[in-house]
DNA sequence: ATCCTTATGTATCTTTTGATACCGTTCTAT
DNA sequence: ATAGAACGGTATCAAAAGATACATAAGGAT
């Protein structure tokens, strides 16, 4: 399989065979590693990314937290990149690659464009849109309706069905960036799951029961 | 000045001429009452509200508390239903008038429509979204970040901007409700703030100093 | 005037979360 | 092998927020 089907076999939204082309033709493949950072916060955005396969986090953060808003995965794209590129404007979060990843990223001009060309990858935005806003808004709900024990248990079963495996490879700061609290309050509330039978610690490792 | 004029004078994101013809051709005209319920969570969307005057606040709750997401203002369109109507979809939100307010509806397909033929329509729903984004970002990170004390501060600072007025007609539930939390919590941080010499309290109204 | 609702003030007690500190263990790099 | 980093456990204390209860006052309706 060339490139050509290589890509569009992941990337199953866009239809028109137009539009095909004119992806492949624009597109600039990128490959990142874990650790690398797409954007920070105050950047200007130029460029909307559309990832392949692994992951990129897009979260919030001040000089002692963190909080995840989302995570970009394949076949998706970044909500928050879309509105700032669309403006060419500056970037509200910050996004880090969690697994090695590939991207292809396209100028921003076309975006616009191919949203009155194409209908299916106005959709596509549409979609993106929609699916970050469903998201965000659980984890507002989280935050606001739920107490930390809670929100760490939730957060564990999501990965569960996710990651299609009881074995989470997360260490206790991880989970605290996704949440917004500290390791410490972590590692007490785990404590607590684990005397519940709920799950099983190790170091680097999380098994749910 | 007729209605057609009137309307456009309040919605001056629409360029094209024959952009303007279809909004006006197919817009309802709804009014409101301080009160009434425009959408509750889990509803199906089905029309697309731009508001015209008043406001419309978008709020999540469960059995004890609210929280506020955004207002929707005169000239802006609810991102929330946007998405839902999108896709023919349920809410995620509800959303409640706040003052009396006149909206235009518009049957949900022709988003798509617009967003394909008129440019200037597809920019107004981007910007849109990413002006919710924006706002939700910043009560997400109060949420997480900050302490209520502030973040009630910070509240009645951004209102009396918005309304161009150092009285705010708030009781202390309303400011409960925007920030999810009771009016208890809201009553000792506003006595503390007066302690400070930055509000003055009333019944039914706040002096920020 | 009387009753009812809404708004606010405040005290008390509990729970949750945060901050800090210190420890031992495991892993990695050299 | 050894040093340093990353990881996790836990104790102690403080602060923030929540829950409950009760009281007073203002405003509206009849």
């Amino acid at each position: 399989m060339d490139n050509f089907h290589l890509l569009f076999s992941k990337l199953t939204h866009f239809k028109e065979a137009a539009l095909k082309e004119e992806l492949f033709a624009q597109a600039k493949f990128l490959s990142f590693n874990k650790g690398d950072v797409i954007v920070k916060e105050g950047q200007y955005v130029r460029f909307l990314p559309i990832v392949l396969s692994g992951a990129i986090r897009v979260f919030q953060q001040n000089a002692e937290r963190e909080f995840s808003l989302y995570h970009v995965k394949s076949g998706e794209t970044c909500t928050m990149s879309l509105a700032a590129a669309y403006f060419n404007n500056k970037s509200v979060s910050n996004g880090i690659v969690i697994e090695p990843t590939d991207v292809l990223v396209f100028p921003a001009a076309f975006i616009t464009e191919w949203q009155l060309k194409y209908p299916s990858w106005n959709q596509f935005i549409i979609t993106m849109f929609r699916k970050r806003y469903d998201e965000m808004i659980n984890t507002f709900k989280g935050v606001v309706f739920e107490h930390i024990n809670v929100r760490v248990l939730e957060l564990l079963q999501r990965k569960v069905v996710e990651n299609k495996s009881n074995t989470l490879l997360f260490s206790h700061q991880m989970i605290a960036n996704e949440l917004g609290t500290t390791r410490v309050v972590i590692s007490r509330i785990l404590k607590q799951l684990e005397k519940e039978k709920k799950v099983k610690l190790f170091r680097g490792y999380i098994e749910i029961i």
